[in-house]
RNA sequence: CGGGGAGUGGCGCAGUGGUAGCGCACCUGCUUUGGGGGCAGGCGGUCGGGAGUUCGAAUCUCCCCUCCCCGACCA
């Protein structure tokens, strides 16, 4: 018997399914304060799971966690200038506290460069003390004017990282590190999405940074997300906060400073990277449920199979759920892991109890085979692996597919409409304004071989340019 | 913040001045359970908020709030 579709098909319209998917996944609220979001369990244990990913990434670049203060004064932010004309708009001002005015307003950090850049520069003194490597998992705020649930909230969750070098080459060879190894690696090799790894222009770049790196990703509707940064500060902030240094040679100097994070936002990117008119296709390697054990009824001794079954595939290192809510018909539960996008889901009933099998289902391509229950980790850890790879060369075929070269800025304009295109770039002119007015953007410049620029002014760059979120 | 659309039970909707309705979900019972089952009986809404017009407002007027789409700004 058809039903009517769970979902609002993605090619019917794209934003509505994403909507859909948020909800019926359970994955996230709207909060009561515009802007604002609920992160529901199912939408937080994957969020969970990116954080424990990429804290063990940041970690083994040698960046330790701290904690600062939410609110910063709002003198701090002030210091640098093109920094706070950047933020200004979008700043939520506390004015008012314990019942009285503030002397000073507190601003509610929509970054935090200006706070942990004043205790940077208690903390640095020698050579000795550098690289200073920091990291901090926060909530920020940032007033937006669009919202959209993960993808731009007023209040969202992330990682910052900051950190002071010696030296320029010093600083710049770390923000590449974090971009490539911590985000890039994270993105492609555990979410599944292949990116483009560029430089921002200037009209993109992150406000008071001498340039920003960025990934960029595919999402289902041919449109880029920007997926993480990181940015290349100079001495821009160090010189306003003081952050100094003593070399060996015994000379006063300004520390060399990098930032860099990733958002809430890579949950909406998961989503509209892998989603499909089922619902949300989670890639197995970040899948807080990689297997559902999905107990048809309890016959014939088949529940004492399926918790056995569970606690097989849990020995056998697989975030696994056993789902025994015979209460619940069999259909409906199916559904909701499908929404869910558990990857693999085991559904064992007494026509198996009895045949001492099981039945093995994918998430991404809905193949269903009925094997042996002996050996059946094996199999389960094999498939886990195939569906990753599956995922990320579905996700790779479409962003090729859809990536021309460019001979012209019309032909650019014209092609990103439809995906994104490559162009050589040379940064003079309007060109920019021109590609805003057809609503498209330069995402970011690579080196024709693919590499990362040093700076904008490098010849023989390509601009990567699309609609974007 | 500009333009457009919309707020009626948890979700989706009907209801153009006269006693708030439908489908799904939810609860109870029976029956079912291998892809959103069936039957029967129930619970649940001061119609986004406020003010006004009127004998009477979900419905008309004004103000505000929220959500969605497009645009400018951004992770």
């Amino acid at each position: 018997m058809a039903k009517a579709p769970v979902l609002t098909p993605q090619a019917e319209d794209f934003p509505r399914w994403y909507q859909d998917v948020v909800a019926k996944a359970e994955l996230a609220d709207n909060g009561p304060v515009r802007g604002t979001m609920v992160i529901r369990p199912y939408g937080y244990a994957i969020w969970e799971r990116m954080q424990a990913e990429l804290d063990r990434r940041i970690k083994d670049a040698g960046a330790a966690n701290a904690y600062f203060p939410l609110f910063i004064p709002q003198s701090y932010l002030e210091r640098e200038q093109e920094h706070v004309e950047g933020f200004s708009p979008e700043l939520a001002v506390v004015t008012h506290a314990g019942g009285k005015k503030l002397e000073e307003a507190a601003v509610v950090r929509p970054t935090s460069e200006t706070m942990i850049d004043a205790y940077f520069a208690k903390w640095v003194q020698s050579y000795r003390d550098l690289p200073l490597l920091l990291n901090q998992w926060a909530n920020i705020v940032r007033w937006e004017l669009r919202p959209r649930l993960f993808l731009r909230t007023t209040e969202f969750l992330w990682q910052e990282g900051h950190t002071c070098h010696a030296t320029d080459t010093d600083a710049r060879a770390y923000a590449l590190r974090i971009l490539r190894e911590v985000y890039e690696d994270f993105v492609v090799n555990v979410m599944a999405v292949p990116v483009f790894a560029g430089l921002k222009t200037d009209r993109e770049k992150f406000a008071g940074a001498v340039a920003s790196y960025a990934i960029e990703g595919m999402m289902g509707d041919r449109k880029a997300l920007q997926m993480g940064t990181s940015h290349v500060l100079g001495q821009n902030f160090a010189r306003v906060f003081g952050i100094t240094y003593l070399t060996e040679s015994g000379d006063q100097e300004f520390a060399w400073q990098t930032s860099w994070g990733v958002s809430t936002r890579l949950v909406g990117a998961l989503i509209m990277a892998h989603g499909d008119d089922g619902g949300l296709r989670v890639p197995p390697r970040l899948a807080p449920v990689q297997a559902v054990v999905l107990l048809v009824r309890d016959e014939d001794g088949a529940g004492e199979r399926a918790a056995a079954l569970r606690h097989e595939l849990a020995g056998a290192g697989v975030r696994v759920e056993l789902d025994a809510r015979v209460d619940v018909t069999f259909g409906r539960r199916a559904v909701e892991w499908e929404l869910k996008g558990v990857p693999v889901r085991l559904e064992l009933g007494p026509r198996d109890a009895t045949a001492g099998t099981v039945s093995l289902v994918r998430r991404d391509t809905t193949a269903k085979e009925t094997v042996p229950l002996a050996g059946v980790a094996g199999r389960v850890t094999a498939l886990l692996d195939e569906i990753q790879t599956t995922l990320y060369e579905q996700a790779v075929a479409r962003r090729d597919t859809n990536t021309v070269d460019a001979e012209s800025l019309d032909a650019a304009r014209d092609a990103a409409q439809r995906g994104f295109s490559r162009l050589a770039w040379d940064g003079s002119g309007d060109a920019e304004d021109r590609l805003a007015e057809a609503g498209v953007t330069v995402r970011c410049l690579q080196r024709a071989d693919g590499g990362l620029p040093e700076s904008v002014d490098e010849s023989g760059l390509f601009a990567v340019i699309a609609r974007a979120y």
